[in-house]
DNA sequence: CTCATTTTGTACCATTTCGCAAACAATCCT
DNA sequence: AGGATTGTTTGCGAAATGGTACAAAATGAG
């Protein structure tokens, strides 16, 4: 909806948001009523924007939760791919991406991971919020695959570990942080599961 | 809300509708849209009831979502319990375990754990809810720790296994299915993850 | 039979919600 | 300067929503 975002000049009367900036605002008010719960007042609110220029920005409702659900499938799988991208011992890399999404997930009041406290109840009813959702999370395991694949064959791993299945505990252990961050539990809980899902491991 | 279950004669003209059932089916309506994106006329088209009805029976559209909530919490633990109880190996409880549990969230057109799909969006706001869930998990949690830990002591599993840490991951598998299966995966793709995560423990 | 009691059915109300139309404002182009 | 273009503001309106009042209906008690 939004377009035009590099073109040096534009005609009319400009902006009187940051698009992005906008879309950011939004998206925490969705992070913690969820979608429906959400009204069009609520985004207004809290972009300061009012509705004819939410909708000229983004289109209807649905359109701006699609638009800051696929940011953040985006945002996730590139933060995959960065922790991912470095060398090093998977162990390390595994411990810092349980610390950052610890992080991520206690902030905000511990909202979790967006897709798994928003998106989730969405894709029940929805069927584009359930094709994000499913391709974003199978983007982030690949991604843990090949780095886990790669880590056996550059001797950092034992031989006979399961790229695999690490991928996927990875991924299922973030996932889990995820919930239990939303259901109000503190860090050290969240730590420790971490911790224990790193001794599973045994990398 | 809804009382005197047991007794035998109540005064006045009787109920037309069952209470259990009423709640089921109002619990299936949340299950597929969600807690704020499920009516009052949903509600009542799916138990039959007119809306006065509901609000005698469980209160306001927040006090029918809880009670089905609570239910569910009931139930999840009770099956745990179930299936903690029996004797024999570990590895054939988990996968019992699994097994259930994939059975259960695929079926309804794969809507996954209650819990997981539309609880935890709530949480994000809802302070009881958020407790709700929080103690729901735990209690699972325990269940299953104590049941490791008995095994361990039993000699049924290698006396260096984590009990701790291998009830957490039997927890965050089941709700890592509940996900996948929300956001549309067949069941192989559930089968391989549960086959997967009971590699990794090494019971 | 009559009355008290409980539930149901209909209708209603106040509020919220989404979405849009039309007028106004700011900028660019010629 | 004047028109074209783009964005903002205000306000409206139709529909849906949560919740309730009240009369009718169905039962047990006396």
């Amino acid at each position: 909806m939004v377009q035009n975002e590099t073109e040096a000049k534009r005609r009319g009367r400009p902006r009187a948001y940051d698009p992005d900036d906008a879309l950011r605002r939004a998206r925490d008010v969705f992070w913690v009523k969820g979608y429906a719960a959400t009204s069009l007042d609520d985004l207004a609110a809290a972009t300061g924007m009012n509705r004819p220029s939410l909708y000229a920005a983004f289109g209807d409702k649905q359109g701006i939760y699609l638009a800051a659900l696929r940011a953040q499938a985006e945002d996730l799988a590139a933060a995959i791919a960065l922790a991912t991208s470095q060398g090093g011992p998977p162990a390390i890399m595994v411990r810092l991406i349980f610390d950052r999404s610890i992080d991520a997930y206690l902030s905000g009041g511990g909202r979790g991971c967006f897709l798994v406290g928003t998106a989730l109840t969405e894709a029940g009813a929805n069927e584009e919020v359930r094709m994000i959702v499913r391709e974003a999370f199978q983007r982030c395991d690949d991604i843990l695959e090949r780095r886990f694949h790669a880590a056996v064959a550059a001797g950092e791993m034992a031989a006979d570990a399961h790229p695999r299945a690490l991928a996927q505990l990875v991924s299922a252990t973030m996932h889990e942080l995820s919930m239990l961050a939303r259901a109000g539990h503190p860090r050290p809980v969240l730590e420790e599961r971490a911790a224990l899902a790193l001794t599973l491991m045994r990398l």
